[in-house]
RNA sequence: GCGCCCAUAGCUCAAUUGGAUAGAGCGUCUGGCUACGGACCAGAAGGCUGGGGGUUCAAAUCCUCCUGGGCGUACCA
C-alpha cells in the first residue's frame, strides 16, 4: 500500500464495512477470497480513480459485496456511507467516492517533492537486488538502423526505471560480433572490398558489401558456403579472418559509440557474442553431462520435442556454434558473475521462439533461476508498407534520421527563439527527444509505423511538447527569481486545475512502478503527456471574465509563492520523467 | 499446416488489467496572442472497439469460432 491517500481510503472503507456489517465480514472475505487481516489490502487494490474528477479522487465499486451481502450495490453503498466521514466520502449509485482535500494533497505531495527534489519517486529496496538488462545489441558490420533504436531506447529507459526503484542494474550490450555473418563479410570483403573506401567511409563500405553479398548470393549458391567456411576459420583462429574481423569490429564500434553518445545511452559492459568464444565448450560439456544433448542430422542439439518446441541447436554440422550456444553461455556466465535476481532480454518479437528454447534449456539444466529470465519483446519498426530488411539495403539509418531532425529543429528554433545561446546542443537534444519519444510512446508489443512526417512533427503528443513545457516551467522559475520554499500557504490552491496538477504529481511513484513492472516505458510517456496537459491548462486558465490568471502576480506575493512551489514541483517531475525515458530537458529551446 | 502477436475516430495511439458517458494527438472546422514562451490553450465534428457466439450485475479487456495482417517454424541473428 504505497499510495498514502489510497491507503487511508481503503482503511476507512474497511472499518466502515465492518461497522455496517459486523456479522457478515467473514462472508465477505470468503466471497472475495481473502481473510479479515487482508481485507484492507483487497479493498486497496479494488479502488479506482474516477474518470470524472467531480466524482472524487478514489472510488470503491460495491458490486463485489452484492453477493455476500445479498443486497443491491447502491443500498450497500448507502449503508457503508453511514459509517464514513461524509465530508470526505460521497455516494453516487453503487460507488463510494472519496475526495482528498487539495490542501492535504498539496501538503503531502509538494513538501515531499520539495525535500526530495529529483529523488522524488525513488525507492529503497529492503534487500539489494540485481537486474541485468541486455539491450541494444546491434550487429557489428551492419549499420545502426532505426530498427535498432527500439531495443536501445526501451532498454535504456528500463535501466533508469529500475535504478530509480533501487535495483542494482547491469546494462549489457550483447554485441552481435560473432557468427556466420562475419564469415560472409570476410568473404565479401575479400571479393569486392576496397582498402581505400574502407578507410574513408567504413560503415558505408561495409554496408555496401553486406548488401552486395546477399544480392549476389541469390544467384550464386557458392557464396553462402564460402561465408560459412570463413566463419569456421574465424572460430578456429585463422589469422587473416581474425584481423579482418577486428577491423570490422573497431570501425563499427566507433560508429555505434557516436550514436550512443547522442542518445545518452550507457552500458556497463560491451560483452558481445565473441566474449563467449572460450566459454562455449564448457557449456556444451555441461549439457552433455546432464544428458540433454543429442546428435541429429549431423548437428548437436537439445531436443525439445516433449516441450512442443523445435530443437535448440548448439553446433552446426560443420561444428561451428550458433547464437543459441552463445546465449546459453551468456546466461550462465551472467548468473555467475552478477548473481542477478532478474535478467531482461530486450530483443524483438521475432526472436521469441529462440528465447523460449534457450530459457527452457536452462530450466532443463535444473537451474531454478530460469524463471527469472525474461524476454522483453517488442514489435518491429515498419517503414511505410514494407518491412525493413538490412539484407536488401532497405533500411533507414538512425544517423540520417537524427541529422534530418536536427536540421528541422534548428530551423524552428532560429525562427522562434533566434537568441537562444546554445543552439547546436539544444537542437540536438530536442531532435533526439522527438525521435526517442516517438519510439517509446507506443506500447512495445505493437509494431511501430515509421513515418518521417510524424517523427519530424513536433506538435501535439511529442517529445518536444514535453520539453517545451519544461522550458516554460524553467522560464517561470527564472523569471520569479526568488527562492522557492516548501512552506507555502497551501490554502491558496483552490482551483480544479491546481488540484488536478497535485494529484497528477502524486501519481509519479506508482507510475514508475507500473512501467517497470510491465517493462513498458510508454506508461511514463503517457503520464508525462498528461502532466504537461494538466500544467498547460493551469498555466493558461482564465477567470470568469476570460482573463488570463497569471502565475506570477506582484500584487499577491504569498499566492505567487504557493503557485511557484507548484511550478517548481512540476518542473522537477517533468525533468525526472523525461530522464527516465532517456530524454534531456533543456531550460530553453 | 502449427505456434506467438496485432486489429479501437479518416490517420497514429490510450483506456487505472473486468467497472461510471471508450479518451488523447494529427488532420478538418471555430475561437483565443496589449505573450509569466502560441512547439500552447478552449470548443466542434468524428466510434456497432474487425465479425459472430459465450461467461458476468458489468466486456475494448476473459473464453470460443471466424476474417484480415505481421512474425516464427533446426544448422542466420
Amino acid at each position: 500500500m504505497n499510495d498514502i491517500f489510497r491507503k487511508n481510503a481503503a482503511e476507512a472503507l474497511t472499518e466502515a464495512i465492518a461497522k455496517a456489517y459486523p456479522d457478515k465480514i467473514e462472508d465477505i472475505c470468503l466471497a472475495v477470497k481473502t481473510n479479515t487481516q487482508e481485507l484492507a489490502d483487497f479493498i486497496y487494490n479494488k479502488l479506482e480513480s474516477p474518470k470524472d474528477a467531480k466524482n472524487g479522487d478514489y472510488a470503491f465499486p460495491t458490486f463485489i459485496l452484492a453477493k455476500p451481502l445479498r443486497n443491491k450495490p447502491p443500498e450497500i453503498a448507502g449503508n457503508i456511507l453511514e459509517h464514513l466521514d461524509k465530508t470526505v466520502f460521497t455516494q453516487t449509485g453503487p460507488y463510494l467516492n472519496m475526495k482528498i482535500s487539495t490542501q492535504d494533497a498539496a501538503e503531502e505531495v509538494l513538501s515531499n517533492i520539495f525535500s526530495r527534489q529529483n529523488n522524488f519517486g525513488n525507492e529503497i529496496l529492503d534487500e539489494s537486488k540485481t537486474i541485468v538488462i541486455d539491450f541494444s545489441s546491434p550487429n557489428i558490420a551492419k549499420p545502426f538502423g532505426i530498427g535498432h533504436l527500439r531495443s536501445t531506447a526501451i532498454g535504456n529507459s528500463l535501466y533508469r526505471l529500475f535504478e530509480k526503484l533501487g535495483y542494482n542494474v547491469v546494462g549489457i550490450n550483447h554485441l552481435g560480433d560473432w557468427g556466420t555473418q562475419f564469415g560472409k563479410m570476410i568473404a565479401a570483403y575479400k571479393k569486392w572490398g576496397d582498402d581505400e573506401k574502407l578507410k574513408v567511409a567504413p560503415i558505408d563500405h561495409l554496408f555496401d558489401l553486406y548488401v552486395k553479398f546477399h544480392k549476389e548470393a541469390e544467384t550464386d549458391q557458392t557464396l553462402e558456403s564460402e561465408g560459412r567456411e570463413w566463419f569456421k576459420k574465424l572460430e578456429e583462429g585463422n589469422q587473416e579472418a581474425a584481423e579482418l574481423w577486428q577491423i570490422f569490429k573497431d570501425y563499427s564500434l566507433q560508429e555505434f559509440q557516436r550514436v550512443y553518445d547522442l542518445l545518452g545511452v550507457h552500458f556497463d559492459y560491451y560483452t558481445g557474442e565473441s566474449f563467449y568464444n572460450d566459454k562455449m565448450d564448457g557449456v556444451i560439456e555441461r549439457l552433455q553431462k546432464a544428458g540433454l544433448t543429442k546428435e541429429s542430422e549431423g548437428a548437436l542439439i537439445v531436443d525439445l520435442e516433449e516441450q512442443g518446441m523445435n530443437p535448440c541447436l548448439l553446433k552446426k554440422t560443420d561444428g561451428a556454434t550458433l547464437y543459441a550456444t552463445r546465449d546459453l553461455a551468456g546466461i550462465l556466465y551472467r548468473h555467475g558473475a552478477y548473481k542477478f535476481d532478474k535478467a531482461l532480454y530486450v530483443v524483438g518479437m521475432d526472436q521469441q521462439e529462440h528465447f523460449k528454447q534457450v530459457f527452457k534449456v536452462i530450466e532443463l539444466l535444473g537451474e531454478d533461476f530460469a524463471k527469472d529470465l525474461i524476454h522483453v519483446s517488442f514489435g518491429f519498426i515498419r517503414f511505410k508498407d514494407q518491412a525493413m530488411s538490412t539484407r536488401k539495403g532497405n533500411i533507414v539509418f538512425l544517423n540520417d534520421v537524427i541529422k534530418t531532425a536536427i536540421e528541422k529543429v534548428t530551423n524552428i528554433i532560429k525562427e522562434k527563439n533566434p537568441n537562444l545561446p546554445d543552439l547546436e546542443k539544444t537542437a540536438q537534444q530536442v531532435a533526439v527527444g522527438a525521435i526517442v519519444f516517438a519510439d517509446l510512446s507506443v506500447s512495445k508489443h505493437k509494431d511501430v509505423n515509421f513515418d518521417w512526417d510524424e517523427v519530424l512533427n513536433f506538435e501535439g503528443a511529442t517529445g518536444p511538447y514535453l520539453q517545451y513545457t519544461h522550458a516554460r516551467l524553467s522560464s517561470l522559475v527564472h523569471k520569479y527569481g526568488l527562492d522557492i520554499s516548501g512552506d507555502a500557504n497551501f490554502s491558496f490552491y483552490n482551483s480544479p486545475e491546481e488540484k488536478a496538477l497535485i494529484m497528477q504529481l502524486h501519481k509519479f511513484g506508482q507510475t514508475i512502478r507500473l512501467a517497470a513492472g510491465k517493462y513498458e516505458p510508454n506508461i511514463i510517456a503517457a503520464y508525462l503527456l498528461e502532466l504537461a496537459a494538466v500544467f498547460n491548462r493551469f498555466y493558461q486558465r482564465k477567470d470568469n471574465d476570460g482573463k488570463l490568471v497569471k502565475i506570477i502576480s506582484e500584487d499577491n506575493p504569498e499566492e505567487t509563492k504557493a503557485r511557484m512551489l507548484l511550478v517548481a514541483s512540476v518542473r522537477i517531475v517533468m525533468k525526472e520523467g523525461l530522464r527516465l525515458m532517456g530524454i534531456e530537458a533543456p531550460e530553453e529551446m
